[in-house]
DNA sequence: ATGGTTGCTCGGCAA
């Protein structure tokens, strides 16, 4: 089973790169980020089509996930327990049936936190907080578990290109990455890293001629619980995808998982 | 380089 991630900048802007890649990489889910739409105008139809279910969870103008499953969904989960007032649509959960039992998947979205020094920085780091706690939770049901999406969180000094031009981002700072290790702590395996060492990115800024220049960063994660790490067969991260024609500025990430939806 | 580019929405924010 092929579980991918990719953060869209903009679904509108970027139909037509969706259901090509879609077309191309057919992943069996796909955790869409960045939407930047109300769920009543995701272009669901053209989806659908493909032979996906379409669940949203959007907003207006910004934010917003979604997963796309070839399989149905047995359950869906919106919005990150731990803050009533948190309005930002950034996390949808899908229940799937396996081959080796219910099959977690989240797409989330976590917040950018720039600048640090404003109220963004501490919500970045609240929401990292409630999502160890929500993922704690989850780890005691000893099921396999997909935390897919755009985390915001360089992990590494590998995992930019010019690791020193990012030491007061909110991507780079120790208490970011503290709280990244944090989930690793809990148990869950980054699907790259448990594949290859090498330096991988999943984002290229569109200013300064980045691409061109390989000037890119890490951020697009899957962090996979035991019962899911143990049948990981692959990760890889789909650059190419980057060179189309009105790109995205993040590219699709997508394991394999030795599972087959129930029959 | 206190710049640069894109998306959403049509001024200014978010990234």
């Amino acid at each position: 089973m092929k579980i991918a991630t990719w953060n869209i900048n903009g679904v509108k802007a970027r139909i037509d790169n969706l259901l090509a890649w879609l077309e191309e990489s057919q992943p069996d889910i796909a955790c869409l980020q960045e939407i930047k739409s109300v769920d009543e105008n995701f272009p669901r139809l053209e989806i659908e089509a493909l032979g996906y279910h379409v669940e949203t969870h959007g907003q207006k103008g910004f934010n917003g996930v979604a997963i796309l499953s070839k399989l149905r969904f047995d359950e869906v989960n919106r919005r990150l327990p731990g803050d009533e007032t948190d309005e930002q649509s950034r996390f949808i959960e899908g229940v799937f049936s396996t081959s080796a039992g219910a099959l977690r998947v989240v797409s989330l979205y976590l917040p950018n936190g720039n600048p640090v020094g404003t109220e963004k920085f501490p919500y970045k780091l609240g929401w990292m907080e409630r999502l160890e706690r929500w993922t704690a939770g989850r780890l005691a049901l000893e099921e396999p578990l997909v935390l897919a999406g755009d985390y915001n969180v360089i992990a590494k000094p590998i995992d930019a290109k010019n690791p020193s031009a990012w030491v007061d981002d909110a991507l780079f700072q120790p208490e970011t990455r503290e709280a990244f290790r944090r989930l690793e702590w809990l148990g869950m395996t980054d699907a790259i890293r448990a594949v290859t060492d090498e330096q991988l990115f999943t984002f290229w800024d569109y200013q300064a001629g980045a691409w061109q220049k390989d000037n890119g960063i890490r951020i697009d994660h899957l962090l996979l619980s035991p019962e899911a790490g143990r049948h990981l067969s692959s990760a890889a991260v789909e650059k190419h995808v980057r060179a189309w024609e009105k790109p995205s500025d993040h590219v699709p990430v997508a394991i394999d998982l030795a599972l087959e939806a129930a029959a």
